[in-house]
DNA sequence: TATACTTTTGACCATTCGGTTAAACCTATT
DNA sequence: AATAGGTTTAACCGAATGGTCAAAAGTATA
């Protein structure tokens, strides 16, 4: 029935997510897709015809949920310093349910540029600058923001709220050295990040 | 002779630096390696007997020149404020001459943790601390820096040094289409980085 | 030149891997 | 109960892969 189909498919894809996420593309192995949902491996073919099919589906997707949380930011009508913490807030807290797509992403873009371009080419980057312009115009006076250092900042954001999630690996080792918890490090960061950012900005 | 050997082993190296940086420890070919060194596949097991022998070589040398770089600023005598410039400088203009060393680094720490710990658990991370505070005392009361904040205040540096290499991949894509170059950004970024972490702890 | 030793090679091996096939199994419809 | 449809499986296949081996080629020493 359709109703086990959507089931089986469930449980291929999630079990796909685990495995690509911790192994990558070309570490992951089909058998170890189908003996974590359970199945045989030939019915992993006959869902998603190949390796490539069913990586594809599973990158799509996690990429999207990842690009997605980027989006309100543009969206709601908060101030900018408003919407700096509330992203640092939403971001973080995102990633610390999925710690792994960070790095996984990151490393698959990199192997793969062209994965991503075609997932992000719709967006209008190009009106970025306009968009903020006019949501924001009277504060950016405010701030040191210009149309030549938006990409600068734009990136010091990420960076803060992505890294500490790729180079986890590192900073678990480093921080039990120093007797930080990693966790409480991320939940800490939520709050310093935007501190950071909104005390550099303001001039 | 000795000479050929060392010419030979190099060959062999630096295929197999080019070919793991690129395709990561579980997408690298020996053959690969092979064809790029020149030579028989046959004689990569000569000087390396296994895959993972030749990973292990490759990693740990290109790991201990990246973190090599962040030495310096505790050892100089340079106040708070130059270190920091001289840190975003040094460290940008060696990634900008190693791209996918961050990425590279990053990812196969993520997908096996333990291989950085005996590179990096000889270092007192405990003293770090103690160590900036018998450097700085009287600067550190000018900055927002305790032992509290140090590890945020680390990781962040290493943020916005890394992170648009880690990254590289997406930010090229997104400038491009912003109309923004990659390399004149990552130029920019050196002082960008440092006026942004000054202005940002600066009482 | 003969000998001993190291370096390099081509051919080969065992295993793993992504993918296929034909048959068995289920389930709904008649 | 018989039929037809999709779903699941065990067994299998060819190519790719890491690794081995014995012989050839090179080199130094006597």
């Amino acid at each position: 029935m359709s109703e086990n189909e959507k089931m089986t498919e469930e449980k291929i894809f999630e079990a796909a997510t685990i495995v690509f996420e911790e192994e990558g593309l070309s570490g992951a192995r089909m058998q170890s897709i189908a003996d974590r949902a359970g199945i045989n491996k030939a019915l992993l073919h006959y869902y998603f015809r190949t390796k490539d099919h069913l990586f594809e589906a599973v990158f799509t997707k996690l990429a999207k949920k990842m690009f997605m949380k980027f989006n309100p930011i543009f969206e709601n009508n908060l101030s900018l310093e408003e919407k700096i913490r509330f992203f640092f807030k939403e971001h973080i807290s995102f990633m610390q349910q999925n710690p792994k797509l960070p790095g996984f992403i990151l490393n698959e873009i990199n192997h793969n540029p062209q994965r991503i371009q075609k997932l992000i080419k719709n967006i209008e980057f190009k009106n970025l600058w306009l968009k903020i312009l006019e949501q924001h115009k009277d504060e950016l006076y405010k701030y040191n923001i210009t149309e030549e250092t938006l990409p600068q900042i734009m990136t010091t954001i990420a960076s803060l709220s992505v890294f500490p999630f790729a180079a986890k690996g590192i900073l678990e080792v480093i921080f039990e050295n120093m007797g930080v918890d990693f966790d409480k490090f991320i939940e800490l960061r939520k709050n310093f990040a935007a501190d950071f950012v909104i005390k550099a900005i303001t001039k």
